[in-house]
DNA sequence: CATGTCACG
DNA sequence: ACGTACGTGACATGA
């Protein structure tokens, strides 16, 4: 809108000037902040020496203030003859108003990333678009955000020009060994790419009101959130995790040697292939199970059926998990621990995801493992620092209550404002017998039916988890619908809905394509996937909305008492100051249960502890 | 670099 | 008759 139609005066103004300008002294710089703010829109990009956002150091901008009006501003070029470039601490004063100015629009890709960079030179940027956002809320182009298949996607554009330079460069040197000449017309060519990218994506989004206003309410909030989560960081006990590793190395090579001793050969315990063939050849174990290629497979779920009466496999199934736990957890986090903050600062994926949700990378900190797993006492390692304790917020049950809401199914809305134990109450509704009358057995199982409503039902994958016959499962699943014939009404109703408009929508109005779902062999596929991706994203939607509304009270003035450290899909962890944490985690539970106001209400369950566990 | 496996929600 | 629960990321193996 506004800034669509700045542009376009821009672009008539500066039509036929084809140029990637060096900034290089104080004078050149005062045209382009001249430029920059009367044309109150412009494209940047940092370029750096690392992707480590707590120890990074600028070493050019870009800019583009209208397609094919570009510059590039040298900062830290360091080679034989290269030439004197500007001071940093100058050029960052001066630019420093821009980036803080909300009435200039900035345009830029990876977003998060940039503004934790401006944030390490005490830069605070407003009023920021970012192309990647833009893309993924219109179109959900989910996957990697390459670059150029962005551009490929979006452009009539020959990056012939851009990819050339980007080859040649990549992986060979620091950038701030490159030339002034090959940095800057890469970098020109590249922010000049990203300001057509905003022009077009922008001009579609803004079209859509229901999607531009998740972009602007939702995801652009929770990238600056995201940006904070990360630079807080998470502090880990090393030497804990050190001692451990050496523990468990002492295991590996001890069930090594006693599983070699039962085969009476040497064999290598984590090759899937050697373990086939050791089965077949000397154990005679017949294993049916498939892998996605075609293999027979060892995985835990099928060797474990044959576990009780094999030694042999209950060895194989200890060192696997235990060497997961070794290489993934014990020995690399304490390597991810930064040198300056001393904490691990994991990198936060906003546009992974076909349902919105987050997912956390360098290291994974989502996939850590919990309690009832060999490596329980991993998260004993997340600790708090001194006078802090370790507060964790995560919503109960949401995936169901979201279920329960969609479908305004009776029997499901009573079964959560009767008692908290869903699975008991499914059980007793299920089985037909009061609460005092179910066995462990029979919640087993109605918890088992209960995540298959949530997965996409089906009969046979029904039996597999609860061993029984395929007819039973059928059974059990047409016992649930009769109980709860809502649900069943509200998953065609998804499906059609899905089916008739090629895409799922969240709570929120996000939009999930189904040509973007790797699976999409057959429409039975959709069907079963409606109903769970509509409700994961429905669920995202619902924490990132309490993130912001959190994040409203920590920007306040409890800044240094209440840091929020992780995001784990339907958990938000905290590091709090001991004297405050009574005080926050009552806000915080307020806040996330209400934030999104369902029927059923939501829950939220509190744990505070000196560690992660 | 693809595949299999396994950690989480 | 077919395959067989949804969504992620990381590691070891082996072609």
């Amino acid at each position: 809108m506004v800034e669509t139609n700045l542009l376009s005066n821009t672009i008539t103004r500066y039509k036929f000037m084809k140029t990637y300008n060096l900034v290089l002294n104080e004078t050149i710089l005062d045209f382009w902040i001249t430029r920059i703010k009367e044309n109150n829109i412009f494209a940047f990009h940092l370029e750096t020496d690392s992707l480590h956002i707590i120890s990074v150091n600028i070493i050019g901008i870009s800019f583009a203030i209208a397609p094919c009006v570009t510059a590039y501003l040298p900062l830290a070029h360091d080679y034989k003859n290269s030439p004197k470039q500007l001071d940093t601490n100058l050029v960052l004063t001066r630019l420093k108003p821009i980036f803080e100015d909300v009435t200039i629009y900035k345009i830029c890709k990876n977003l998060k990333y940039q503004i934790s960079v401006l944030k390490n030179y005490n830069i605070e940027v407003n009023r920021i678009f970012d192309i990647n956002l833009e893309s993924y809320v219109l179109n959900n182009l989910s996957g990697k955000y390459d670059f150029i298949k962005l551009v490929n996607f979006w452009l009539d554009y020959d990056i012939s020009y851009y990819k050339n330079i980007s080859d040649k460069i990549k992986n060979k040197y620091y950038f701030n060994k490159i030339s002034l000449e090959i940095a800057s017309s890469y970098s020109c060519e590249h922010i000049n790419i990203i300001l057509m990218l905003h022009l077009k994506i922008w001009n579609q989004l803004q079209k859509k009101s229901e999607l531009k206003r998740i972009f602007e309410k939702i995801d652009i909030p929770i990238a600056k959130i995201l940006s904070r989560i990360e630079r807080n960081g998470v502090l880990i006990n090393r030497t804990y995790l050190n001692k451990q590793s050496e523990k468990i190395s002492n295991i590996l090579i001890d069930l090594e040697l006693q599983a070699h001793k039962i085969t009476g050969c040497s064999f290598n315990l984590s090759s899937p292939k050697q373990i086939r063939e050791i089965l077949f050849n000397i154990k005679n174990i017949e294993l049916t199970r498939k892998t996605l290629g075609g293999k027979i497979s060892t995985r835990n779920e099928v060797l474990s059926k044959f576990e009780s009466n094999q030694p042999l496999l209950k060895i194989i199934l200890k060192y696997r998990s235990l060497l997961k736990i070794k290489s993934t957890y014990t020995d690399k986090l304490p390597h991810m621990v930064n040198h300056i903050s001393g904490r691990i600062h994991t990198s936060y994926q906003q546009c992974s995801t076909l349902t919105g949700r987050l997912s956390s990378i360098l290291p994974n900190l989502q996939n850590i493992p919990v309690d009832n797993n060999q490596g329980f006492f991993i998260r004993k390692s997340f600790i708090a620092t001194k006078f802090n304790k370790i507060v964790s917020a995560d919503y109960s049950q949401i995936e169901l209550r979201i279920i329960a809401y969609l479908s305004q199914d009776k029997n499901l809305l009573e079964s959560f404002n009767k008692h908290e134990d869903v699975h008991s109450i499914t059980a007793a509704e299920f089985f037909g017998l009061s609460m005092n009358k179910i066995t462990s057995q029979q919640r087993r199982i109605a918890k088992i039916i209960n995540f298959s409503v949530i997965y996409g039902i089906s009969p046979f994958g029904l039996s597999y988890q609860l061993n029984i016959s395929i007819r039973k499962a059928k059974k059990y699943i047409d016992m649930f619908y009769d109980r709860y014939p809502s649900v069943l009404i509200y998953s065609k109703h998804v499906y059609q809905s899905a089916i008739d408009k090629g895409y799922i929508t969240t709570l929120e109005g996000r939009r999930l394509y189904l040509c973007n779902i790797k699976s999409n062999k057959c429409f039975k596929n959709i069907k079963r996937l409606s109903v769970n991706l509509q409700v994961q994203g429905t669920a995202a939607d619902i924490i990132k909305k309490a993130m912001i509304a959190i994040e409203d009270i920590l920007e306040q003035k409890y800044n240094n008492k209440i840091k929020t450290i992780m995001q784990v899909h339907d958990e938000l962890v905290f590091e709090i100051h001991e004297d405050y944490v009574e005080h926050y985690t009552q806000k915080i539970k307020l806040l996330m249960e209400n934030s999104t106001k369902l029927n059923p209400k939501l829950l939220v369950k509190i744990n505070i502890g000196t560690h992660w566990n």
